[in-house]
RNA sequence: GUCCCCGUAGCUCAGUGGCAGAGCAUCUGACUUUUAAUCAGAGGGCCGUUGGUUCGAUCCCAACCGGGGACACCA
């Protein structure tokens, strides 16, 4: 890593007298503002088309501003290329087109530099639309060597430590953020649309819960208490539905206390909506019309690529019920039948689970072992767009039982692309059914696993003064956009991503 | 948390148990329509850190620091 900050490399030392030089020439080295005509972008968007005739004959005159991102020079003449971050274009110098001072400041310009210029559009002998300088006017120096043009920034490290830079010389990295803003836009006009309304709920909780996750502590001082940060905003936004906001959702942060990877940040951003008199099956119509629109509003596009598979976003979604799934892949793998019966008895369960090689914590239920086996079975091969739905009640503390089947719960996950970007459930409104899961959840949190659900009053309060039959959904965004972007790291689509600090 | 891989000039990368290399970038000179401009010359290094082996380590070994990937857990 450069500590340029520490150690002067003989360029920065250059850069350093370029700009004392330009400070005797009598230049303001941090200027406070430019008036420019155009951006680069919209100076493109105007006039790039226009031909060297037409240029010719309708003299413009504009000014623009932007970073050195290239640099010809002749001696006598010389061509930048600027970059406003969404385009470039190319400015011609010359000594007899500027005033003396004029041309010594354009001496003194590094790569990296901002500058404006002044001048009028023209297109070159190549037929490159090039602006004319008359005037360049300094505007902020690039202390820093930019990185080599050529081959760009491939040091994965730098990228997300300094991202600015990851911004400045690779256009694919800035187009994935784009991406993400215009899928958030997406969610928020699809959701708005439907009557939703946007609320923002506590991130820092007395009681971290509405997911199975370890959380981050914090503690207030003034308060003299610890505090979590939120690893769900589940039960405040339930909350919120017993309040009468019949359709709320809240696009912000969770916190989880767990490891990296490159499907796993520790802040990572979830969308979650909930919309009463509603149930699960309505979701899932919900969720396809919504994923269609993110990308199409987003990439322009119902299909997309992915590791190198081409996915198509077009509804209706495959299908598949978690049990029927795994009976008949674990029969196909083991060549007999595996039958429903067999996945909710503890010792069958846990059976079958070694007959197939599944890892299974001592101690796990039915449910979980059930869980484990389609994990290892199923997930990766669930590239198309596919609702897994029904998961045995012993995972799903806050969703509600089937009405023919307690033992199975209103509830689904979306997988695509081998990720699982959604989850959601008819949400459990039943308060005294919910004090025994939580129960339950406590039970399992004695027997040693940090990540069970931790008892909340308060929240079963709420549920005694009647949630309406609801269901609610949590999306992972970044996720989504790994996919919209074809990244296949959630650092790729996180501008600054958890990294250790340095040193 | 476990396993595997990586760390050499500003950037991208070669390389060797015996004076540290290239391209781009930088500096000097030439060049007034170029497109990674070109041509001639020059400077630039704690070879991640600390130990060990060795006459001698950037290279071999160990630990540590930082990063990547896989697994595990989750979304």
């Amino acid at each position: 890593m450069t500590q340029p900050s520490i150690t002067e490399s003989d360029q920065i030392r250059q850069r350093r007298a370029n700009l004392d030089e330009l400070a005797r020439l009598g230049v303001s080295l941090y200027p406070h503002a430019f008036a420019r005509t155009h951006t680069i972008d919209g100076l493109v968007r105007e006039h790039g088309e226009k031909s060297a005739e037409a240029l010719a004959s309708d003299r413009t005159d504009v000014r623009i501003a932007g970073r050195i991102l290239g640099i010809r020079g002749f001696g006598k003449a010389s061509f930048l290329v600027l970059s406003d971050g969404r385009a470039c274009v190319q400015a011609y110098i010359r000594q007899d087109s500027l005033s003396e001072v004029d041309f010594r400041v354009y001496e003194l310009l590094d790569f990296g530099d901002f500058v404006g210029v002044h001048g009028h559009l023209f297109r070159t002998r190549t037929n490159e639309f090039t602006i004319w300088v008359s005037r360049v006017e300094f505007l902020a120096k690039c202390l820093v060597p930019l990185p080599e043009k050529w081959h760009g920034l491939q040091d994965v490290e730098i990228r997300y430590r300094q991202r600015y830079l990851d911004l400045i010389v690779s256009p694919e990295s800035r187009h994935v953020f784009e991406v993400r803003s215009r899928a958030l836009a997406a969610l928020r006009e699809f959701l708005e649309g439907r009557g939703y309304l946007e609320v923002e709920t506590p991130m820092m909780q007395p009681i971290a819960g509405g997911a199975l996750a370890r959380p981050f502590v914090t503690h207030h001082n003034a308060l003299d208490i610890d505090l979590y940060l939120r690893i769900a905003p589940e039960l405040y936004l339930k909350r919120l539905t017993v309040g009468g906001l019949e359709r709320v959702f809240e696009i912000n942060r969770n916190f989880r206390n767990e490891g990296t990877s490159t499907q796993h940040n520790p802040e990572f951003t979830m969308l979650e909506f909930y919309q009463a008199y509603s149930d699960y099956r309505e979701l899932m119509v919900m969720t396809e019309d919504m994923l269609r629109l993110v990308a199409e509003r987003a990439v322009g596009s119902d299909q997309v690529t992915f590791k190198g598979n081409s996915i198509s976003l077009r509804p209706p979604f495959r299908r598949l019920s978690l049990r029927e799934a795994v009976c008949r892949k674990a029969g196909e793998r083991l060549g007999r039948d595996v039958t429903d019966a067999e996945l909710r008895r503890p010792d069958s369960a846990a059976a079958l689970a070694a007959e197939l090689g599944v890892p299974v914590d001592p101690g796990s239920g039915p449910g979980t072992i059930t869980v484990g086996i389609f994990e290892s079975l199923w997930e990766a091969s669930l590239i198309e767009p596919t609702f897994v739905y029904d998961f045995p009640t012993e995972v799903s503390p806050l969703s509600k039982q089937r009405a023919d089947d307690p033992d199975t719960v209103e509830r689904f996950e979306l997988y695509v692309g081998g990720l699982e970007i959604a989850n959601a459930f008819s949400e459990l409104n039943d308060p005294g059914e919910q004090r025994r899961r939580f129960d339950d959840q406590l039970q399992q949190r004695r027997r040693g696993d940090e990540e069970a659900h931790r008892m909340d009053e308060d929240y079963i309060r709420a549920l005694e003064y009647g949630l309406p039959p609801t269901a609610g959904e949590g999306v992972g965004i970044d996720r989504l956009v790994m996919l919209l972007t074809d990244s296949h790291s959630i650092r790729d689509v996180i501008l600054f991503p958890l990294m250790k600090p340095q040193r």
